[in-house]
RNA sequence: GCGGGUAUGGCGGAAUUGGUAGACGCGCCUGACUCAAAAUCAGGUUCCUCUGGAGUGGGGGUUCGAGUCCCUCUACCCGCACCA
């Protein structure tokens, strides 16, 4: 080993360890062995090419759980794999004529080498990439599998078109109506698009949250609010033409309201809804009054400070409760089509909407429910002759049969009687809604369908998958280069033999990444997306870690898959993930010049807390997530070039809990680096000790010592299962604190420090797992550290003989006293009652009442 | 608007079931070594009117005792967003 001066190489550390983890198979599954399983997992990348502290810090909080349960004896699986479709990728080809695949292929090339010096304990024999026929095609065949299940189908939607670029826009790609690359003003259109039924599940995926216990309490909640049960009633109103006659329709309403009816006096029908869209033929006020609802939909801003806006039909709505009474039917630009049936009853005096709208366009207020308590003729006229509707639960009135009854009885009763008028059912809702997977992209996998003009669409036939995507594109134009390929699309129908073309569009790229987890339990199978005994051995997944923003679309998509593949017998289970951990983002401060261009962090020069850039002052701003766009990120290549993994690792791990924003500093690694250094020169000074058989009694400076060895390993173990890294690093830098400081020429010195040498080796392995291991090899240890248990502790040895314990007078800390541990509650008030300060306090007056909790605390309550 | 979370030194953050607030680290200060610097080592570092007092976002409460429990207010963050 090197002298104490010279500074830790690690270089040449790190590369040796990971040579000898990879000439080992050291993170290889052992297959056929008798070990419990351990599935950790982190989400795969999307291989953009470019490593950044996101990932860093993800990875090696995933790579800590897999080193630490493989050190306790499980037999842990943890692979990688590449997210492989998405629009980066067209984006690519389109800036720079390069091929989209040939793109993410050097991409994948590029990262998989810069994961290498990382340290991962990976099994690299398990990699997968989504965007490869041998992955995608097996979810093709899942896909006509669940079309065959009633799992999938073909439906008219309302989308976000660009009319620039051709294509569909995702919600969040439109900006304050104007799609984000082209800038153009955002359509909405109705397209035909491939839909999985999510919904079939609803009720399963709220209630099985209850179950996943190992998840973070935020990421069940927000997916209990996105699924969204309400229990209501559909109600429905025949309708009435103009002239007074009955229409000989219906329309149906959905309501979580149906103790209100009486106080209803519209209905309300979506621009989309099929009903307006008849009334239009031969009315264009109320076609151009649609169009406008058209336009200003989708952006969130936009929605918030819309104002309520209606086209009174003419028509009208006979009450189910009362025939002789009808009420105007308006379109109106804040009613929904894809919630409920579409369609609303309006009662402004138990609904702030509703009572927007009834004032703007002159409707009457009726009050239907007042609180408990209240004079109910006060409150209706006060409500009545107001704008704020009331909301909260009370007793139904002016409601015939309804009256007296609290809402919720009310509810029931109303939902009986309409149930036996024949109008109206008792039903639940979800906000939930069926998951669209058409994307009229390039870059994603084929959706497995031929259209024929007689037949309809036609599943591709198994003999014929997978349906790759061709090769020879161009992007010189707008829209989806498949839709214009000269070949690619012209087929014969499977069913008829005619002319026919393929669908075009491709699936949605959170299909890949919907059972990932499950192909990588055999990823090798060719026939199969997966060996089913295999995948019911390694899933659930026992850790899974990711970010907070997957919280629900990928994870709600992942549980519907699972039950879905289930169904469609590729596996028996419902739960993919049953520990589940959300990281927080990798900030750093930020900074602008005066013009107010972005600076990047190596261009500024810190003076305390102001910056200059070229002498110029810079303004810092607040920490924020890294991002390209603020150019506040740092490069984890040269942080791992000039502080080696194990320093970035120590890094990531201290200071912030893994849940919690991390903010990057410099002086935060070099921190870290510092530590590695300390310990290496601990570790070198201990390389001369004899291996000194540990002696019966201790050195009584010495006892303390091994005891906190002791606490040491039972603490970061704990740690360490409890997500608590930050933690387990202030714990064993505790120790080595104490190691530095011991006294060693004493009986049982040398062999405490070896020992507290090799432990703290052993803790922080899964951490820094280059350096501990080089420790581990110069104190003589033969085996490789990364393939040895975990220490044990006694737990006897967790505590010390003696104890301190704090005193205090009303609750004032006024000394310590340092006694034995089994010391009675009399030997401690004689004690405490010794104190010096304890006798100032008193002044010379006896106590009131003594409070004594041995082990714990004195309390004396003075006079 | 609705739902959820957070608030502790100059900074990141620790504190079992209510029981010595500020572990561990960063930064800073003093000293040693050095021609000097870096690195390293030793010591110090919540604040103040300092034999004492105050203190965990503000105010109130429960308790012998509150960062921790209850009420209330404020600020910030996240999710959803006309879901009837």
């Amino acid at each position: 080993m090197a002298s104490p001066e010279e500074r830790y190489n690690f270089r040449e550390t790190e590369a040796k360890w990971q040579k000898t983890w990879a000439s080992r198979d050291s993170f290889k599954v052992e297959e056929g062995s008798s070990k419990p399983k351990y599935y950790v997992l982190e989400m795969f990348p999307y291989p953009s090419g470019r490593l950044h502290m996101g990932h860093v810090r993800n990875y090696t909080l995933g790579d800590v759980v897999a080193r630490y349960k493989k050190a306790r004896g499980f037999n842990v699986m943890h692979p990688m794999g590449w997210d492989a479709f998405g629009l980066p990728a067209e984006n690519a080809a389109l800036e720079r004529g390069v091929h989209p695949g040939k793109w993410t292929r050097q991409n994948i090339a590029i990262m998989r080498e810069q994961f290498g010096p990382l340290g991962l304990s990976l099994d690299w024999s398990r990699e997968i990439t989504s965007c490869e026929p041998d992955y995608y095609k097996h979810e093709q065949k899942m896909f006509l599998d669940f079309l065959k299940a009633g799992l999938a189908y073909r439906k008219e939607s309302w989308v976000n078109w660009d009319p620039v670029e051709h294509t569909v826009l995702a919600n969040e790609q439109v900006i304050d109506g104007k799609g984000w690359r082209s800038g153009a003003d955002v359509e909405q259109r109705k397209l035909n698009q491939w839909n999985l039924k999510i919904t079939h599940y609803a009720e399963d995926l709220l209630k099985s949250i209850e179950g996943l216990d190992r998840w973070p309490d935020k990421v069940r909640l927000m997916q209990h609010n996105w699924i969204g049960r309400s229990e209501g009633a559909r109600v429905t109103w025949p309708l009435v033409n103009a002239d007074g006659k009955d229409r000989g329709e219906m329309l149906e309403v959905f309501t979580t309201r149906p103790d209100t009816l009486f106080g209803a006096s519209f209905c309300a029908i979506s621009a989309q809804h099929p009903l307006a869209a008849t009334l239009a033929e031969n009315n264009p006020a109320l076609a151009d009054f649609i169009a406008d609802c058209g336009k200003s939909g989708t952006s969130t801003a936009a929605i918030e400070t819309a104002e309520k806006k209606g086209f009174d039909t003419g028509l009208r709505a006979r009450h189910p409760f009362d025939p002789a009474k009808t009420v105007p039917v308006y379109v109106a630009n804040f009613v929904l089509m894809a919630y409920g049936s579409g369609a609303i009853f309006g009662c402004p005096g138990h609904d702030e909407r509703d009572m927007e709208f009834a004032r703007k366009y002159h409707l009457p207020v009726r009050c239907v429910v007042a609180p408990v308590g209240e004079d109910p003729e006060a409150f209706a006229a006060k409500l009545e002759s107001g704008t704020i509707a009331f909301t909260d639960d009370g007793v139904a009135i002016n409601s015939d049969f309804l009256n007296g009854l609290k809402v919720d009885a009310a509810k029931r009763a109303a939902v009986e009687k309409l149930e036996s008028l024949g109008l109206g059912k008792g039903t639940v809702q979800y906000r939930l809604r069926d998951w669209g997977v058409s994307r009229q992209r390039y870059w994603g996998c084929p959706i497995p369908i031929i259209h024929c003009e007689s037949c309809g669409a036609v599943p591709v036939p198994d003999k014929d998958l997978p349906v790759t995507l061709p090769e020879d594109v161009t992007f010189d134009k707008p829209g989806n280069p498949l839709e214009r390929h000269p070949t690619w699309k012209h087929v014969s129908c499977p069913a008829c033999a005619k002319p026919a073309v393929r669908e075009t569009d491709t699936f949605d790229t959170f299909f890949e990444s919907s059972w990932y987890f499950a192909r990588f339990c055999s990823p090798h199978v060719a026939d199969r997306p997966f060996n089913e005994v295999e995948a019911m051995k390694w899933l659930p997944v026992d850790q899974y870690i990711g970010g907070v923003e997957h919280a629900v679309l990928h994870l709600l998509y992942s549980r519907f898959f699972t039950r879905a593949m289930s169904d469609c017998g590729y596996l028996n289970l419902k739960e993919p993930f049953a520990g589940m951990f959300t990281q927080g983002m990798v900030c750093h401060e930020t900074y602008r010049a005066a013009d107010g261009a972005w600076l990047e962090p190596g261009a500024v020069t810190k003076h305390g807390e102001t910056a200059t850039y070229n002498g110029q002052p810079v303004t810092v701003g607040r920490s924020e997530k890294m991002s390209k766009s603020k150019k506040n990120t740092v490069d984890p290549q040269h942080i791992l070039d000039t502080f080696g993994a194990d320093a970035a690792r120590l890094f990531v791990l201290s200071d912030s809990p893994p849940d919690r924003d991390l903010e990057w500093t410099d002086a935060g690694i070099e921190g870290a680096w510092r530590y590695l250094n300390r310990l290496w020169r601990l570790a070198s000074a201990a390389e001369d000790i004899p291996g000194d058989a540990m002696p019966a009694v201790l050195d009584p400076s010495v006892e303390p010592v091994r005891r906190q060895i002791h606490r040491t390993i039972a603490a970061v173990g704990e740690d360490l299962e409890k997500f608590r890294f930050n933690s387990a690093v202030a714990r064993i830098r505790e120790l080595t604190n104490t190691l530095a400081d011991m006294k060693r020429d004493v009986i049982g010195g040398n062999a405490i420090y070896r020992f507290g040498l090799e432990t703290v080796a052993q803790l922080i392995n899964p951490l820094t797992p280059h350096i501990s291991e080089e420790i581990w090899q110069a104190l003589g240890n033969g085996a490789i550290l990364t393939e040895t248990a975990w220490p044990s502790f006694d737990p006897a040895l967790l505590e010390d003989d003696t104890v301190t314990i704090a005193v205090q007078v009303n609750g004032k800390l006024r000394g310590t006293i340092t006694v034995a541990k089994t010391a009675d509650k009399a030997a401690l008030e004689t004690a405490a009652l010794a104190l010096q300060p304890v006798q100032k306090q008193l002044e010379g007056k006896a106590p009131k009442k003594v409070i004594i909790v041995p082990g714990k605390i004195v309390n004396i309550v003075a006079g």
